[in-house]
RNA sequence: GGAGGGAUACCCAAGCGGCCAAAGGGGGCAGACUGUAAAUCUGUUGUCAACGACUUCGAAGGUUCGAAUCCUUCUCCCUCCA
């Protein structure tokens, strides 16, 4: 893997930068849709293509529990598996030791999970996740890591920092495959302390690329913020940065501005499947009774195949009668609106107007 | 013509003397969602000048301190027998 960055803003922490993989170069920063079970949900291959989607993620844990690596490996990999042949990142299964806490039990060697499909029991290890994550065969894998949630005490969060700094050095030390690179990722929840200590440990290993994790886990927004902007100047410069399971349009905004080259999140296919589109004016909710006679498109400002295509009116009304394309339709429109926003972004790094088009968006965008 | 059964809020459907403005679904309306146990979850859904008041359980009368619940008549629906 490559990373290059092309230019950097004078007003703020923003870069403009290039990633490199064996599965082809993106742009950064990037917003990177969420495939959990090998497909970004209701959304084909050639949807992302067109949407221009450079990277997307995957998850080990999930397809580890169900079709199981071997089979992934078998199909000649993920890309070859689910016919994507953009890059991939594949999380580690570190976020499920945080939303399926109910069933897990942690300890320094690793984790027990009962699976949320059948209940059986599963030891997890950071030796166990990179050989499934190299099975896989993602261009990007992650750490083991543990999640601290939120709120939790100084004294909970700092075991899950020593902790994923010996996953960290563990997964390094068993991480084989060449062709993949491996991230490491800092926790520290919202303890500045704690956010120094976890970067200073990793940074120390000389991972290709850091992400920051354990944030927008239910803390407020200006402590999400102000726990980004220590850490990312913790963090190499030459080195990606990627905030995990970040966000909406203005979480981006505040990402980049912060010095963020990498992100992703659910939010663009969950909401669309629960009624509701991005817009350059803020979120609607589609599904509401108001847009039962609005025959114009989601976004007014959006070129996408679905806002050329379709109106509000029409899509509340498959929203109501449970028609599956809804779901699509919005899934499309969302993951659009967020690279196409992604794009604007780049551009405006690239014309050295970041910090107006920043005002510009916010002057716009309600939320 | 005779014998039974039934009519409850937008719909279906419980309730069968006070704890009933009325269970539970559905539908409607709204809210939440950030490395996906999520096509999920939560709230709300008689009216109003609304921590109180008023009008509701096919209709009209009646019994009772008190009726969706008991009695009478009527209207409509269903089943069976002629």
């Amino acid at each position: 893997m490559e990373f290059r960055i092309e230019k950097t803003d004078n007003n703020s922490a923003a870069r403009l930068g290039n990633i490199t993989t064996a599965h082809g170069s993106f742009a950064t920063p990037v917003f990177m849709p969420v495939g959990t079970q090998a497909t970004v949900k209701t959304l084909t291959p050639e949807d992302l293509y067109e949407i221009g989607v450079g990277i997307i993620l995957s998850n080990a844990y999930h397809l580890f529990l169900r079709p199981g690596e071997e089979l992934v490996h078998k199909a000649g990999g993920l890309h070859s598996f689910m016919n994507w042949q953009g890059s991939i990142l594949t999380d580690s299964g570190g976020f499920q030791v945080f939303s399926l806490s109910k069933l897990r039990r942690i300890n320094d060697e690793g984790v027990w999970f009962n699976s949320h499909i059948d209940g059986s029991k599963h030891f997890m290890t950071p030796e166990k996740v990179m050989e499934i994550e190299s099975k896989l065969g993602a261009d990007i894998i992650m750490c083991f890591d543990e999640c601290a949630p939120y709120p939790c005490s100084f004294e909970e969060a700092e075991r899950a920092v020593i902790r994923t700094s010996l996953w960290a050095k563990r997964c390094q030390e068993a991480h084989q495959n060449p062709n993949q690179a491996l991230f490491g990722i800092v926790q520290g929840n919202v303890f500045p302390e704690l956010r120094r200590r976890s970067a200073a440990d990793l940074a120390a290993l000389e991972f290709p690329g850091y992400a920051i994790g354990g944030l927008s886990v239910g803390e407020p927004k200006a402590e999400m913020y102000a726990t980004l902007e220590l850490t990312n100047e913790l963090l190499p410069q030459n080195k990606p940065r990627y905030l995990m399971g970040v966000g909406s349009p203005e979480d981006l905004l505040e990402g980049v501005r912060r010095g963020v080259d990498m992100f992703d999140c659910v939010l663009p296919t969950r909401l669309a499947r629960h009624g509701s589109a991005y817009t350059s004016r803020g979120r609607i909710t589609v599904r509401n009774a108001g847009f039962a006679e609005d025959f114009s498109p989601l976004d007014p400002d959006c070129n996408c195949y679905v806002c050329k295509n379709y109106s509000r009116a029409y899509i509340r009304h498959l929203i109501k009668a449970e028609e599956i394309l809804a779901h699509r339709l919005l899934s499309y429109h969302n993951v659009h609106f967020l690279i196409h926003l992604m794009g604007s972004i780049r551009n405006a790094l690239k014309e050295g107007e970041f910090t107006r088009y920043y005002r510009e968006f916010f002057d716009k965008y309600r939320f």
